[in-house]
DNA sequence: TGTCGGCCGATTGTGTGCAATCCTCGGCGG
DNA sequence: CCGCCGAGGATTGCACACAATCGGCCGACA
């Protein structure tokens, strides 16, 4: 069951790595000669990925003008967190009552091991956190058992800054973040979806409020905000 | 605003067409020469519209073994209708907080043509029928002002059976999925967003038990599906 | 007779060349 | 001094050629 690999997917996956690790910034301009000596191949498997890439919503491709990494605005990120406000608690619902005791058993390790590196102190690593992070909802998303449901997470998810977002946390968001993910593995060891699907909408709320708002102080030029600096 | 046409765009909106239109059924083998000398270009731009037309869910595609037009099991077609039934009303919501006096009317103006060649009689039409639901519901999905959520909906109405679905509805279904684009009509004009979300969740849960039924009937042989995974 | 192994046609994956298009920069006119 | 226009360089879009891989057929052997 295991994906051949050819050139193309190991070049789509090195892109969306470096996309994601922010190697290549939002807007940077990806040249194909560049990216293809680069990764060692030619343009053919370049192109081929960077179409993929862009049908996944990571770059932006325009007709004889080449490819760029995608540009979030502010609008763009309230939409994607709306969207996930709509999605999420879906899933959570769904994987309440679908989830084993083994499924929530691997879960709650996932909830402990986030408080552990999570909680300020010189044990905080964000990184690894934000990982951890991204296992949780994807073993969320996973035991939901939608497809389709899934996939429509997958791509709303992918937006960099929403996976390398925790450094803009403030002390009491992360907190309660890290208590969220404890409540919402009580609630599927419940098997309460309404409690779960309560607690990951607050859940949503909490990060995109975080997240709307390191966006606006990221980009001090932006237009009409009526709530900027002090 | 608009589109550069390059052979690759117009190969991926000439195959969409084909797949939609069910010219190329589910299932069915898609060689790369074979559709390069029937849509009069070369291998590379139909091998480009292939990669983004697996990304957008329309095939799929196994490395060395081509590409070939996806199969709905059950299962995956009652997640996409689990998923509609999240976002439509979702978008719905919002469209009733957005819509101008121009939209309600636009909007109007298709529901009642719908049920002009929808009813029962001498000039019902379910092709145009099916043409004129789907434009209905992009205009709502466009005046959720959401793209995130207009992404995430049309990656989900792609599949072809949820397009050409009308051929399926008994009589009463017809009638109630009628009645309900005229109602969501009229709640966006009273700016009621629960209305309009209400009546939406009641659309799409008429629209999944009619689908549901119809894909059993003609998959009377598929098994239990319970422990799918893909 | 059933199964295994290797050959061969067909199809996909990749590299490269050429034409078309776009962006930049310098020159000219208002 | 500013804006328009055209030439040149650079980059992308497309086509074709070659290499790699897959699936099926046929024959040999147990």
């Amino acid at each position: 069951m295991t994906e051949p690999s050819t050139s193309t997917t190991r070049t789509v996956d090195a892109l969306r790595e470096l996309i994601l690790r922010g190697e290549l910034q939002p807007g940077e301009r990806l040249a194909e000669v560049d990216l293809a000596t680069r990764l060692g191949v030619s343009r053919t498997p370049v192109r081929s990925a960077l179409t993929q890439l862009a049908s996944e919503g990571l770059v932006d491709i325009a007709p004889n003008r080449g490819a760029r990494v995608v540009t979030w605005t502010v609008q763009e990120l309230e939409d994607v967190f709306d969207l996930r406000t709509t999605l999420e608690p879906r899933a959570a619902a769904l994987a309440a009552g679908n989830a084993t005791a083994g499924d929530t058993a691997e879960l709650a390790d996932l909830a402990e091991r986030m408080v552990g590196v999570g909680s300020p102190g010189p044990r905080q690593d964000l990184d690894v956190l934000a990982e951890l992070n991204r296992q949780f909802h994807d073993r969320l998303s996973t035991l939901a058992g939608n497809s389709a449901l899934a996939g429509a997470l997958s791509g709303a998810v992918h937006a960099p800054i929403v996976l390398r977002n925790f450094h803009t946390y403030d002390v009491a968001s992360l907190r309660r973040s890290l208590a969220h993910h404890v409540e919402i593995v009580a609630a599927i060891r419940a098997g309460d979806a309404v409690w779960a699907e309560a607690v990951m909408t607050a859940h949503m709320r909490n990060a995109r409020a975080v997240m709307v708002t390191a966006a606006q102080a990221a980009e001090p030029d932006a237009p009409d905000r009526s709530t900027d600096r002090a």
